[in-house]
RNA sequence: GGAGAGGUGGCCGAGUUGGCUGAAGGCGGCUGCCUGCUAAGCAGUUGUACGGGUUUAAUGCUUGUACCCCGGGUUCGAAUCCCGGCCUCUCCGCCA
């Protein structure tokens, strides 16, 4: 949520990077009720303040027998013309919080600008493309020859988009975040969180899936909770409507949860296997960090997660978001996409973003400061999602033979160095 | 799912015949005094949010309103009374 106070004193500032985002917001309609709703507001507080006057000279009235009937009639009246403005003033506090929560991130000075992905800007390439000397196998093919993955029984059981791991796929699948979760919890100093995997309507709120984008999340109507699209919901709402101490920022979590996202509308794209489903396995990370630091700690996260991938000896890519192409919450992003050398495709499997304080404020993260209360910035990057980790893993290390190499830093994890039929 | 108990400030804990309680008392925190150092002692101070006024380079000062789980209601006036909801705990049932 953007700081009204801000709008109001530099409503430029906001139109202008929001325009970058490919957003046209109200501001000249959140300003608008912002004003009425002071200036009704100062007039209420006043007549409040009269009732709280009037009702101790009551109090004291009656204490020494003198008749208060007048006083309690002009309260009377007063109390009705509370009534109604209270009412109003709430209608207005609903209207500008609706205008508020719909209100993207502003995206930081630094992001590319630009109108979609197209736009975006290729950081670094990790790591050279496999050359292979014989005919590769996609992920689908490897997975089933080996009885990785088993994806017809996995849509019997729930439908297409659920995979069901089989035998060393499980183990496999596991052993990747046991790894990860080492290295960001011995290496990286993050501290490890087994969250909740379904989380309430104020969390989901808080991060920025809601009011916009409840449509992608699973919903369970009768506990109204949301199934979690990713850690971030549940780790990043650990300290909602919390003040910390300075001294303990940054806070540092890494989280693996199942994550499950309906992925309505992207029906017929990226179908296949393993590419775009409705649950996987991730490994997030979260911070919450001091505001003069949280472009630092951008880049941080970002190599926390390229870590993973220089170990597993795979080739990945980072980019940076431009402006169009940004989250609703993010003020910058990088991505992480590894190299799919069966379908030639760079695959996306981090996003890493500074929310800056829209996350902290919408679900009140704060820290105090030298006896002064300011909200904190929330970061998270994924480090990493597995399903492109595994499909990328799989024909990276495919051998002539259908047979799969085990990346050297996994082997302890899978207790073999190889998948053989 | 059934029965009961309860939700007060950073923590503990008073306050439930409605008013003088933003909230006693204690702990913790901060400031000053004291002290060779530490401890103890003494004095003061110590919530958040949103406004108004004044002021500064940052800041500060001052004033108002709201907040004793959340939302309604009664009343001139509610932490205190009434209704609805949420959460926690205990017992029973069910169950991995």
């Amino acid at each position: 949520m953007l700081d009204i106070k801000r709008i109001r004193t530099n409503p430029d500032e906001t139109i202008n990077g929001l325009k970058n985002k490919g957003v046209d917001a109200e501001i000249d309609n959140i300003l608008e009720i912002d004003k009425k709703l002071r200036q009704l507001e100062n007039e209420t507080d006043e007549l409040k303040h009269r009732r709280n006057v009037v009702s101790k000279e009551i109090s004291l009235k009656k204490k020494n027998k003198k008749d208060a009937s007048k006083s309690i009639s002009d309260m009377q009246k007063v109390a009705k013309t509370i009534k109604v403005n209270d009412n109003e003033i709430q209608k207005y506090k609903n209207s500008l919080n609706e205008l508020l929560f719909n209100t993207p991130n502003i995206p930081h000075r630094s992001a590319p600008i630009g109108t979609s992905e197209k736009n975006n800007v290729v950081v670094r390439e990790i790591g050279k493309k496999n050359e292979f000397n014989f005919s590769i196998k996609d992920h689908i093919e490897l997975a089933e020859n080996n009885s990785l993955i088993d994806f017809e029984r996995g849509a019997k059981i729930a439908g297409s988009g659920f995979p069901l791991y089989t035998g060393e796929g499980a183990k496999l699948e596991r052993a990747i975040i046991n790894y990860m979760l080492d290295v960001h919890t011995t290496e990286h100093g993050y501290k490890e969180i087994l969250p909740p995997f379904m989380a309430n309507i104020k969390s989901t709120t808080t991060t920025g899936q809601l009011p916009k984008f409840g449509d992608d999340m699973y919903f369970i109507n009768e506990d109204e909770l949301y199934l979690v699209p990713t850690a971030e919901v549940p780790v990043t709402n650990i300290h909602q409507e919390e003040i910390l101490d300075v001294k303990d920022l940054p806070i540092k979590y890494t989280a693996y949860s199942g994550c499950f996202r309906r992925e309505a509308g992207s029906y017929g794209k990226d179908t296949r296997g393993l590419q775009r489903i409705h649950q996987f396995n991730k490994v997030e990370l979260v911070q919450f960090v001091h505001p003069d630091k949280s472009y630092e700690v951008l880049e941080e996260i970002v190599n926390n997660a390229e870590t993973i991938l220089k170990n597993l000896k795979l080739p990945y890519r980072v980019i940076e978001l431009c402006t169009g192409d940004l989250s609703f919450a993010s003020s910058k992003c990088y991505d992480i996409e590894l190299w799919s050398p069966a379908t030639e495709k760079w695959l996306e499997v981090s996003s890493c973003s500074n929310f800056e304080d829209f996350q902290a404020r919408r679900g009140g993260i704060k820290f105090r400061e030298n006896n002064k209360v300011n909200f904190a910035h929330t970061l998270n990057g994924s480090g990493v999602a597995t399903p492109r980790l595994m499909i990328t893993l799989l024909e990276n290390y495919q051998r002539k033979d259908g047979s799969i190499e085990i990346p050297e830093v996994l082997v302890p994890y899978f207790g073999k160095k190889e998948i053989r039929k």
